[in-house]
DNA sequence: TAGTCGCT
DNA sequence: ACAT
């Protein structure tokens, strides 16, 4: 199945046509001031950072991590690691919060049993984007990525299992949650360039926080 | 090619 | 295309 077939920008995809993938629109998120006070604590304690690509070019979108694990880049390579290289320490432990809410739309989306072990948080300040790239550093790619939008809204691209393939366009704000894995788990995604704007609760900025289990 | 740049 |  080719991204082609979900048609016009705006058309929203849906399962039949994208086995695999599902966008959980404005999930209930139960405590939702204790989500974004954890975020808190999580800047805090590993602060965001402009990690650098193995091209040796600045990435747009500020990172952190919570969890046993973080997605960490550097001039030499992508890769997991249990410490924060800004610190030396341990990256902060996932919040139970986030780890319900992560399992939650997992298994809502099919995929029982998910236990992320690491939770990469991407801060998207206006014009910050991501090209098109794979998840795949991780260990086991039977476990899919689920993915948590919150503040400003984003054109996220879905695109297909090689680069060129036309990515479908799919609209994300505040509370969307977008789960791939299965025969979607290694389709090439990223997000367009954020617009300006302002969210009551999380400000200027979009996170994303996108669950993995990498070990 | 988790990048940028330049030309059609 | 470029360069990693």
């Amino acid at each position: 199945m080719t991204p082609d077939l979900f048609g016009d920008e705006n058309q929203t995809w849906s399962e039949a046509l994208c086995p695999g993938a599902v966008v959980l629109r404005g999930l209930a998120m139960p405590d939702e001031a204790a989500l974004l006070a954890a975020l808190d604590d999580i800047a805090a304690a590993a602060p965001f950072r402009h990690m650098v690509t193995p091209g040796g070019f600045c990435m747009s979108v500020a990172m952190t991590n919570c969890g046993a694990y973080g997605w960490v880049s550097d001039r030499g390579g992508y890769r997991y690691d249990a410490a924060d290289p800004d610190s030396g320490r341990r990256w902060p432990r996932m919040p139970d919060v986030f780890l319900r809410l992560a399992t939650d739309a997992a298994a809502r989306a099919g995929f029982d049993g998910f236990a992320p072990d690491a939770c990469l948080v991407n801060r998207y300040a206006p014009g910050a984007r991501l090209s098109l790239h794979q998840d795949k550093n991780e260990r086991d790619l039977g476990q899919p990525i689920v993915s948590v939008s919150l503040g400003l809204p984003a054109l996220f691209l879905f695109g297909g299992s090689r680069r060129d393939d036309k990515p479908a366009r799919v609209p994300l704000t505040h509370g969307d949650v977008v789960v791939w894995g299965g025969p979607a788990r290694l389709r090439y995604h990223g997000v367009m360039p954020l617009k300006d704007g302002l969210h009551p609760l999380v400000g200027g900025y979009r996170i994303n926080l996108t669950f993995r289990k990498a070990a």
